[in-house]
DNA sequence: CGTTCGATGCACT
DNA sequence: GTGCATCGAACGT
Protein backbone atom coordinates (compact mmCIF):
# COMPACT_ATOMS: atom_id res chain seq x y z
CA UNK A 1 0.00 0.00 0.00
CA UNK A 2 0.62 3.36 -0.77
CA UNK A 3 2.32 5.76 1.72
CA UNK A 4 -0.12 8.49 2.20
CA UNK A 5 -0.66 11.93 2.94
CA UNK A 6 -0.69 11.27 6.48
CA UNK A 7 2.29 10.34 6.71
CA UNK A 8 4.31 12.98 5.41
CA UNK A 9 2.10 15.24 7.48
CA UNK A 10 4.09 14.80 10.94
CA UNK A 11 7.57 15.84 12.06
CA UNK A 12 10.18 14.88 9.54
CA UNK A 13 12.71 13.14 12.20
CA UNK A 14 9.79 10.93 12.68
CA UNK A 15 9.26 10.92 9.17
CA UNK A 16 12.82 10.08 8.14
CA UNK A 17 12.83 7.71 10.70
CA UNK A 18 9.75 5.70 9.19
CA UNK A 19 10.92 5.99 5.61
CA UNK A 20 13.86 3.69 6.27
CA UNK A 21 12.90 0.10 4.58
CA UNK A 22 9.97 1.64 2.58
CA UNK A 23 10.40 0.97 -0.88
CA UNK A 24 10.44 4.16 -3.14
CA UNK A 25 9.20 3.47 -6.70
CA UNK A 26 9.36 5.54 -10.09
CA UNK A 27 7.40 4.51 -13.26
CA UNK A 28 8.83 6.15 -16.29
CA UNK A 29 8.08 5.55 -19.82
CA UNK A 30 5.92 1.96 -18.73
CA UNK A 31 9.74 1.12 -16.95
CA UNK A 32 9.28 0.50 -13.03
CA UNK A 33 12.53 0.86 -10.82
CA UNK A 34 11.83 0.76 -7.04
CA UNK A 35 14.23 0.13 -4.06
CA UNK A 36 14.54 -0.50 -0.38
CA UNK A 37 15.36 2.94 1.44
CA UNK A 38 18.24 2.65 3.98
CA UNK A 39 19.37 6.36 4.16
CA UNK A 40 17.89 9.38 4.82
CA UNK A 41 18.47 12.75 5.81
CA UNK A 42 15.95 15.22 7.67
CA UNK A 43 16.33 19.12 6.94
CA UNK A 44 14.08 21.18 8.95
CA UNK A 45 12.71 24.80 8.56
CA UNK A 46 14.52 27.84 7.98
CA UNK A 47 16.51 27.65 11.20
CA UNK A 48 18.29 24.66 9.99
CA UNK A 49 21.28 26.49 8.33
CA UNK A 50 21.82 23.58 5.71
CA UNK A 51 18.32 23.61 4.74
CA UNK A 52 17.49 25.15 1.40
CA UNK A 53 14.54 27.04 3.39
CA UNK A 54 17.01 29.12 5.17
CA UNK A 55 17.89 31.65 2.86
CA UNK A 56 13.77 32.53 3.15
CA UNK A 57 11.28 31.47 0.44
CA UNK A 58 12.69 31.38 -2.92
CA UNK A 59 11.92 29.93 -6.69
CA UNK A 60 13.99 27.18 -5.85
CA UNK A 61 12.65 26.02 -2.71
CA UNK A 62 9.24 26.97 -2.88
CA UNK A 63 8.62 22.92 -2.78
CA UNK A 64 9.47 23.01 0.80
CA UNK A 65 6.92 25.17 1.50
CA UNK A 66 3.72 23.29 0.00
CA UNK A 67 1.88 21.21 1.38
CA UNK A 68 3.70 17.34 2.17
CA UNK A 69 3.88 14.56 0.41
CA UNK A 70 5.38 15.93 -2.59
CA UNK A 71 8.50 15.76 -4.61
CA UNK A 72 11.45 18.19 -3.72
CA UNK A 73 14.51 17.43 -6.86
CA UNK A 74 16.82 19.80 -7.72
CA UNK A 75 20.21 20.15 -9.52
CA UNK A 76 23.25 19.88 -7.53
CA UNK A 77 26.97 20.57 -8.58
CA UNK A 78 25.31 21.03 -12.11
CA UNK A 79 25.70 17.74 -12.41
CA UNK A 80 23.25 15.45 -9.89
CA UNK A 81 19.39 15.67 -9.61
CA UNK A 82 18.76 14.85 -5.97
CA UNK A 83 14.83 13.45 -4.04
CA UNK A 84 13.60 14.56 -1.11
CA UNK A 85 10.07 14.40 -0.15
CA UNK A 86 8.37 16.85 1.54
CA UNK A 87 7.25 16.64 5.41
CA UNK A 88 5.20 18.94 7.89
CA UNK A 89 2.28 20.72 7.26
CA UNK A 90 1.97 23.77 4.71
CA UNK A 91 4.29 26.88 5.47
CA UNK A 92 6.58 24.41 7.19
CA UNK A 93 9.49 23.99 4.96
CA UNK A 94 11.39 20.50 5.75
CA UNK A 95 11.76 17.75 3.77
CA UNK A 96 13.73 14.19 4.01
CA UNK A 97 16.46 13.88 1.64
CA UNK A 98 16.41 10.07 0.21
CA UNK A 99 20.01 9.04 -0.23
CA UNK A 100 20.54 5.62 -0.55
CA UNK A 101 18.19 2.57 -1.65
CA UNK A 102 19.41 -1.23 -1.81
CA UNK A 103 17.52 -1.91 -5.63
CA UNK A 104 15.13 -4.29 -6.01
CA UNK A 105 13.44 -3.86 -9.04
CA UNK A 106 14.22 -2.92 -12.96
CA UNK A 107 17.84 -3.81 -12.10
CA UNK A 108 19.19 -4.16 -15.33
CA UNK A 109 17.80 -0.98 -16.31
CA UNK A 110 19.40 1.09 -13.25
CA UNK A 111 22.91 -0.42 -14.71
CA UNK A 112 22.48 0.30 -18.14
CA UNK A 113 21.53 4.01 -16.81
CA UNK A 114 23.99 4.30 -14.61
CA UNK A 115 26.68 2.80 -17.47
CA UNK A 116 25.06 5.30 -19.84
CA UNK A 117 25.61 8.90 -18.77
CA UNK A 118 28.03 9.61 -16.25
CA UNK A 119 28.11 13.16 -16.00
CA UNK A 120 31.02 14.95 -16.75
CA UNK A 121 33.62 12.39 -16.92
CA UNK A 122 34.90 10.16 -19.80
CA UNK A 123 34.79 7.36 -18.15
CA UNK A 124 32.24 4.67 -17.97
CA UNK A 125 31.24 3.60 -14.92
CA UNK A 126 28.29 1.21 -13.92
CA UNK A 127 30.20 -1.67 -15.17
CA UNK A 128 30.60 -4.42 -13.01
CA UNK A 129 28.99 -2.43 -10.27
CA UNK A 130 27.48 -4.95 -7.55
CA UNK A 131 23.39 -4.04 -6.84
CA UNK A 132 23.93 -2.44 -3.96
CA UNK A 133 26.37 0.35 -5.47
CA UNK A 134 23.53 1.06 -8.23
CA UNK A 135 22.07 3.45 -5.84
CA UNK A 136 24.42 4.06 -3.20
CA UNK A 137 24.60 7.82 -2.67
CA UNK A 138 21.71 10.58 -3.39
CA UNK A 139 23.24 11.15 -7.00
CA UNK A 140 23.52 7.68 -7.84
CA UNK A 141 20.19 6.74 -7.06
CA UNK A 142 18.63 8.91 -8.81
CA UNK A 143 20.60 8.43 -11.99
CA UNK A 144 19.68 4.69 -11.89
CA UNK A 145 16.02 5.18 -10.74
CA UNK A 146 15.51 7.67 -13.63
CA UNK A 147 14.47 10.25 -11.37
CA UNK A 148 15.16 13.73 -12.60
CA UNK A 149 14.15 17.74 -12.79
CA UNK A 150 11.02 16.79 -13.67
CA UNK A 151 9.82 15.01 -11.15
CA UNK A 152 10.14 17.74 -9.19
CA UNK A 153 7.01 18.76 -7.20
CA UNK A 154 5.46 15.25 -8.12
CA UNK A 155 2.76 14.27 -6.14
CA UNK A 156 3.80 11.13 -4.27
CA UNK A 157 0.39 10.20 -4.25
CA UNK A 158 0.21 9.64 -7.89
CA UNK A 159 1.49 6.90 -9.97
CA UNK A 160 4.67 8.42 -11.11
CA UNK A 161 6.61 8.48 -8.14
CA UNK A 162 5.86 7.18 -4.73
CA UNK A 163 6.22 5.20 -1.77
CA UNK A 164 5.15 1.83 -0.87
CA UNK A 165 4.58 0.88 2.49
CA UNK A 166 6.49 -2.61 3.76
CA UNK A 167 5.30 -4.92 6.13
CA UNK A 168 9.14 -3.56 7.88
CA UNK A 169 11.66 -6.27 9.09
CA UNK A 170 13.02 -5.09 12.17
CA UNK A 171 15.99 -3.02 11.32
CA UNK A 172 18.36 -1.33 13.35
CA UNK A 173 18.35 2.35 12.91
CA UNK A 174 21.96 4.66 13.31
CA UNK A 175 21.30 8.09 13.67
CA UNK A 176 24.58 10.64 13.57
CA UNK A 177 25.72 13.70 11.38
CA UNK A 178 24.35 14.64 7.77
CA UNK A 179 27.70 14.57 5.54
CA UNK A 180 28.30 16.24 2.48
CA UNK A 181 27.46 19.90 4.17
CA UNK A 182 29.55 22.55 5.69
CA UNK A 183 27.04 24.17 8.20
CA UNK A 184 24.24 22.49 10.93
CA UNK A 185 26.81 19.11 10.92
CA UNK A 186 25.91 19.19 14.96
CA UNK A 187 22.41 18.00 14.10
CA UNK A 188 22.29 13.99 13.94
CA UNK A 189 19.61 13.85 11.56
CA UNK A 190 21.14 11.17 9.17
CA UNK A 191 19.42 8.05 9.49
CA UNK A 192 20.26 4.70 7.82
CA UNK A 193 19.90 0.41 8.04
CA UNK A 194 22.65 -0.74 10.41
CA UNK A 195 25.50 -2.87 8.53
CA UNK A 196 23.71 -2.26 4.82
CA UNK A 197 26.27 -2.34 2.22
CA UNK A 198 24.00 0.20 0.34
CA UNK A 199 24.29 3.09 2.70
CA UNK A 200 26.59 5.62 1.04
CA UNK A 201 29.45 7.29 2.69
CA UNK A 202 31.32 9.14 4.74
CA UNK A 203 32.22 13.12 4.64
CA UNK A 204 33.74 14.14 2.05
CA UNK A 205 36.20 16.39 3.64
CA UNK A 206 38.20 14.06 5.76
CA UNK A 207 37.44 10.86 4.31
CA UNK A 208 39.18 8.63 1.76
CA UNK A 209 37.80 6.32 -0.82
CA UNK A 210 36.24 4.33 2.12
CA UNK A 211 32.97 1.74 1.62
C1' DC B 1 46.46 3.90 2.92
C1' DG B 2 45.23 9.09 2.34
C1' DT B 3 43.72 13.62 -0.11
C1' DT B 4 42.82 16.50 -4.21
C1' DC B 5 40.36 17.97 -7.97
C1' DG B 6 37.51 18.34 -12.30
C1' DA B 7 32.99 18.09 -14.52
C1' DT B 8 28.86 20.75 -14.78
C1' DG B 9 24.27 23.97 -14.53
C1' DC B 10 21.34 26.64 -12.22
C1' DA B 11 19.55 29.60 -8.35
C1' DC B 12 20.73 33.31 -5.95
C1' DT B 13 23.23 37.93 -4.57
C1' DG C 1 30.22 35.90 -10.39
C1' DT C 2 29.77 32.43 -6.53
C1' DG C 3 28.59 28.25 -4.40
C1' DC C 4 26.75 24.17 -3.85
C1' DA C 5 22.77 18.20 0.42
C1' DT C 6 28.16 14.56 -5.52
C1' DC C 7 31.20 11.27 -7.56
C1' DG C 8 35.24 8.72 -8.35
C1' DA C 9 39.80 8.82 -10.93
C1' DA C 10 44.21 10.12 -10.05
C1' DC C 11 47.93 10.97 -7.54
C1' DG C 12 50.81 11.43 -3.07
C1' DT C 13 52.69 9.05 0.95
Amino acid sequence: MKLQRAFYDRPTLDVARDLIGQVLVHNRRGVRTSGVIVEVEAYVGESDPACHAAPGPTRRNAPLYGPPGYAYVYLNYGIHCLVNVVTEGQGSPAAVLIRALEPREGIAVMRRRRARAAPGRSFQPGRGLADYELCRGPGNLTMAMGITLAENYCDLLGERLYIEQESAPAQRLIWGPRIGIAVGTERPWRVYAEGNPAVSGVPRRTASGRR
